[in-house]
DNA sequence: TGTCGATATGACCATTTGGTCAACTCTGCT
DNA sequence: AGCAGAGTTGACCAAATGGTCATATCGACA
């Protein structure tokens, strides 16, 4: 029998999510080289001995996190196909982006630093399946482009727009409370936001809007005017 | 006569903009924390010492860099009143932040990391100056929404989707050039990722593009559908 | 030629870096 | 009680960190 604790978790178990936690958080603060294995240790409240005797090495504690933060975001891609709704689907996609975005900030961001310094880590997945999975959806974009579901926009633009938009609000955190006089984004900030996007990019490139009354009354009093 | 070398500068300002090109590449790939002087001495072919001599410290010259690249953002801002043309201010904006984002991607990286870790150095700047600049546009998106011009979407997030769509391509160049199997983004690139972005985000909210055949030619083939 | 300020740089410093290791405690089992 | 393995941690290391300083060289002008 595995030990327990109180917390219901293994020693192991508790303290190596504790330091994942922490990690996260300066990594995705300072980037990679910036982030120290003593700073991590005392955002997790242990000594330095002790977090690395848990994730062995700063290096790999870094691609533990990569790896989970890319496991995230493998795990919200649904498949398509051209016999799909492009209004529900560019929606879904904007909405799942945007939840990730929102339940893993830190993540979000320590993937930004990734990018940032030239994404060494991750040369290998961005080269591979993310390639693989953005052309597939490209293809079904343009079907739909041929058979006038949307306008004749290039697809890779439009997922890194959508990429982008989210993206945002997790990496640029900062300047938006400062400009927006905020101290934190909250929950009807975040549908307000997925919303408006919704809106601007579904209507930008020229898709219909699914109408779907039962969900989630996505628009709401944006939603109805059609330039008149 | 201060002194004049064959480069037609003097020693002082040849050696500093070295440094600083230097710096704005090592602070935007790995953030402040994460560039050493060392480095930077390096990759502008000096020795450390010489840099600190120029530069006074690391907090200085990061400082010196932040402040140019406000510098650069502040004199691509130019006024607008109600009675403008909204398709020509959006787009007009689209393209200074593409054209900056373009012409300084290291600088564009630079704030993106100084942002990343919470903007330390910026807090004053994002919330004056550049608060004031966003309210100051966010009152005239309004007044247009109102005389209906373009659609009553929340002037302050389209503003953020203008920033971040172009900050993309900077900020996540490597995803791109992963994404898309290239070693660089071209000229060509650039001038088609602009048409784009002015299509959805006009079209998205509801603006009229401007009708100037005289400029540079802007949509080709894809303006002219609207939705049939 | 000598002088003076700007430029250049190696030697050096205290501190911090990622990482190792031996010693220690704790917990469960026989 | 005694043993074993997991967990814990301070001491320690070589390397790198930001920064100082004394010294050396340069170019122009007297």
């Amino acid at each position: 029998m595995t030990s327990m604790n109180s917390s219901g978790l293994g020693t192991r178990a508790r303290n190596e999510s504790m330091i994942l936690e922490a990690a996260e958080r300066v990594f995705a603060c300072h980037g990679y080289r910036g982030a120290s294995v003593q700073a991590i240790a005392e955002a997790a409240g242990l000594p330095k001995s002790n977090v690395l005797y848990y994730v062995g090495s700063k290096r790999k504690l870094y691609v533990a996190l990569l790896e989970r933060m890319m496991a995230r975001w493998n795990a919200m891609l649904d498949d398509i196909g051209e016999d799909d709704d492009p209004g529900e689907v560019l929606e879904g996609f904007i909405r799942s982006k945007m939840r990730l975005t929102r339940q893993h900030p830190q993540g979000s961001r320590l993937f930004a630093a990734e990018v940032l310094q030239g994404a060494p880590f991750l040369q290998e997945y961005l080269h591979g399946e993310l390639r693989e999975w953005v052309r597939s959806r490209a293809r079904v974009f343009e079907r739909w482009a041929e058979k006038g579901l949307m306008d004749p926009v290039d697809p890779v633009w439009l997922i890194f727009l959508i990429w982008s938009a989210t993206q945002h609000y997790a990496d640029f955190e900062a300047q938006i409370l400062g400009i927006t006089d905020q101290t934190a984004l909250g929950e009807s900030d975040y549908r307000a936001i997925t919303d408006f996007l919704c809106h601007v990019i579904l209507k930008g490139c020229g898709v219909r809007p699914p109408s779907d009354v039962d969900s989630e009354r996505h628009y709401q009093d944006i939603q109805g005017e059609e330039t008149t």
